[in-house]
RNA sequence: GGGGUCGUAGCUCAAUUGGUUAGAGUACUGGACUGUCGAUCCAGUGGUUGCGGGUUCGAGUCCCGUCGACCUCGCCA
């Protein structure tokens, strides 16, 4: 070893020892005679001390000495004069008194400095993505990862959980999210695609026997990005046999209780709560409600009905919905010009075609531009719908079902945020459960599954599936963390018959599936066990424990916005040969 | 594919309505200083205002295009 401790180690145990240390030079304090230097590396800092009553060389090279120059420095562990204990420092009631110094390596001056008081942009930190890990905020996120992981294998090891690898190169199958493809040179013109997700490799090892299967799986999806999304990304992948929803939901219960205590000292209580997607939507407007605050949707639809207001009466009248939230006390924070740009909002993001509003006054009188337009009774039925007090902003939406829901959502996260209805370490867990088997995909004109097509209809709902697929509800369940999706599950179907049901439901003919998943219909027929699983996004829960809002910064080498890794460069262009190996042309448009 | 924010010194930012020689802090270089810890003090170097075009007597500022980063809608079984 080239040191004797770390720059996180000393304390007044060690005074008079001899010691070495290496790391990086993070600041330099040079007072003329005397000279201070903190070296870091990532287990803290060290305050070392190059004195008058030393050897002369040592000061001369210390004060050659550059930020982020690697260096090896020995000498002894001295208290400090009294008066000059840092406590800010784990370190700092000991110096380290120079015997020795010696440059192991030189750094060039460094575009940002790990220790600087501001963060530097985002595209400077992936470029030196080096530097920017020499952070301690970083440090902090992938230590935290670490210990996530760690404590994620224990549990399940001790559950009797199998971690069970599974191949990145596998079978494209259109479904879902566009595919990462590869070339494959032994069979030129065919291609591997990796995986986004272990899916039907873990029902396999159902079948299989191996009835309890865990992995922590890389996943690809070639999809655009988003703040909490990266088209590389981790899962938290486990799969059971011989267990309902509630058994699964229950595993992981356990887990986020585990998590919650060790990483952020917070007990939950168990069992989460669960709530059924209808309830999610319509108390929300969406299947991953952040439930850190209130502030729930509204349905004033019977009272906008009987207004004379056209917009409300006639959007109920050609089947929508005029639903509403009530900003508590809001009414004071939002000028006709804030108004405006939350109008923008639910316009523009999400096609709204615009947002009603009242400000509510003494005695829960509404004032509004169109309040002319409701009679004394309606508004009043409406401040009472909403529980309208003085001082409050109401603001309503009135369109298609979805789009209220979409518009609301997006307005309610947003004041959540602006008007701070929680705190920022808070933690809210919940499930989302029962979600629809299908969905109707109005460009294919054919239903889709919500989940995957794998997923298990509840038992009662198995008659529906031939007549009224739209009623039949899934054994589907999401893990939701502050309004964030943490992961999702379901029970699988393990009968072939009913698997080819839903394969033909989804307008996937017998060949198509045949070529696709015929191995798991195949499978499925030789002693399938009832199975079910779930995973969890292991990158967006770091974020979620971590308090950070975004999924970059919990990833060592993540992708920007265009799937670029700034600091390689990748993707990039490759060599003619290569191409020509695989029988891969570019065509340049 | 659509909408939006941003791009000025190595870094973080400023620059009035379009108006003189584009500034500050920090970093860097040199100097002073024996107890600092974001050391301090003095001096200095440092700019193709992302790139290309246009409007104008005059563009960091306005317009068009383009590149890049970020946010977002679509997309993400």
């Amino acid at each position: 070893m080239l040191r004797t401790h770390t720059c996180g180690e000393l304390r007044a145990d060690q005074i008079g020892q001899e010691v070495t240390l290496c790391g990086w030079i993070d600041t330099c304090r040079d007072h003329g005679g005397t000279l201070f230097i903190d070296l870091r590396d990532r287990y803290g800092k060290t305050q070392i001390v190059f004195a008058p009553e030393g050897e002369a060389a040592n000061l001369e090279a210390g004060r050659r000495l550059r930020s982020e120059d690697v260096v090896s420095i020995s000498g002894k562990v001295a208290p400090r004069p009294a008066g000059t204990e840092n406590a800010d420092l784990a370190t700092g009631q000991i110096e380290v008194r120079v015997r020795r110094v010696e440059v192991l390596n030189k750094s060039k001056v460094p575009p940002m400095k790990p220790s600087a008081k501001e963060q530097p942009s985002e595209d400077l930190r992936l470029k030196y993505r080096f530097l920017d890990l020499r952070r301690p905020e970083m440090q902090r996120t992938l230590i935290l990862r670490h210990r996530m992981v760690k404590l994620i294998r224990d549990y399940f090891d001790e559950r009797g959980f199998i971690d069970i690898e599974t191949p990145m190169l596998g079978r494209s199958t259109p479904e879902g999210a566009r595919d990462y493809l590869v070339p494959s040179r032994v069979q030129p013109g065919t291609f591997y695609a990796l995986p986004q997700s272990p899916q039907l490799y873990k029902q396999i090892l159902m079948i299989a026997g191996y009835d309890r299967y865990v992995q922590i799986a890389r996943c690809f999806r070639d999809e655009d990005l988003r703040a909490d999304r990266q088209p590389e990304f981790t899962q938290l992948d486990l799969e059971m046999a011989f267990v309902d929803a509630n058994d699964v939901i229950g595993v992981i219960d356990g887990l986020m209780a585990r998590l919650a205590r060790e990483l952020l000292g917070i007990e939950l209580s168990l069992p989460l709560p669960r709530m059924t997607y209808d309830e999610a939507m319509e108390r929300f407007g969406h299947d991953a409600p952040d439930l850190r605050f209130g502030m729930e949707l509204v349905d004033v639809s019977d009272l906008a009905a009987t207004a004379d207001f056209r917009v409300f009466r006639e959007t109920v009248a050609s089947g929508g919905k005029v639903r509403g939230l009530n900003a508590k006390n809001a009414a004071d924070r939002y000028s006709r010009k804030g108004i405006d740009e939350l109008t923008g909002y639910v316009t523009g993001d999400f096609g709204a075609k615009g947002l009603a509003w009242f400000k509510v006054g003494d005695e829960r009188r509404l004032a509004s531009p169109i309040a002319k337009n409701f009679s004394d009774e309606t508004l009043a039925r409406i401040a009472e719908r909403m529980q309208a007090e003085p001082g409050d902003l109401l603001l309503l939406i009135a369109d298609k079902w979805e789009v209220t829901c979409k518009a609301l959502n997006g307005l309610r996260r947003r004041l959540g945020a602006e008007l701070e209805l929680y705190q920022p370490g808070q933690m809210h867990f919940s499930w989302v459960v029962e979600f629809p088997m299908f969905e109707y995909d109005r460009e294919e004109a054919c239903w889709a599954a919500m989940h995957h097509p794998f997923t298990s209809p509840r038992p009662q709902d198995r008659a529906m599936l031939a007549g009224e697929p739209e009623k039949c509800r899934a054994q589907a369940y999401d893990l939701v963390i502050n309004g964030f999706e943490a992961g999702g599950g379901t029970i699988r179907i393990h009968d072939q018959k009913l698997q080819s049901q839903v394969f033909r439901l989804l307008g996937i003919d017998e060949q198509t599936a045949a070529t696709r998943f015929g191995f798991l219909l195949d499978a499925l027929q030789y002693g399938a066990p009832p199975h079910g699983g779930i995973a969890l996004g292991l990158d967006r829960l770091v974020m979620l424990f971590g308090g950070l809002d975004n999924i970059r910064d919990c990833i060592a080498f993540p992708k920007t916005q265009r799937a670029t890794d700034m600091m390689t460069g990748a993707p990039g262009q490759v060599d003619g040969n290569q191409l020509r190996e695989l029988g891969v042309k570019i065509i340049r448009e």
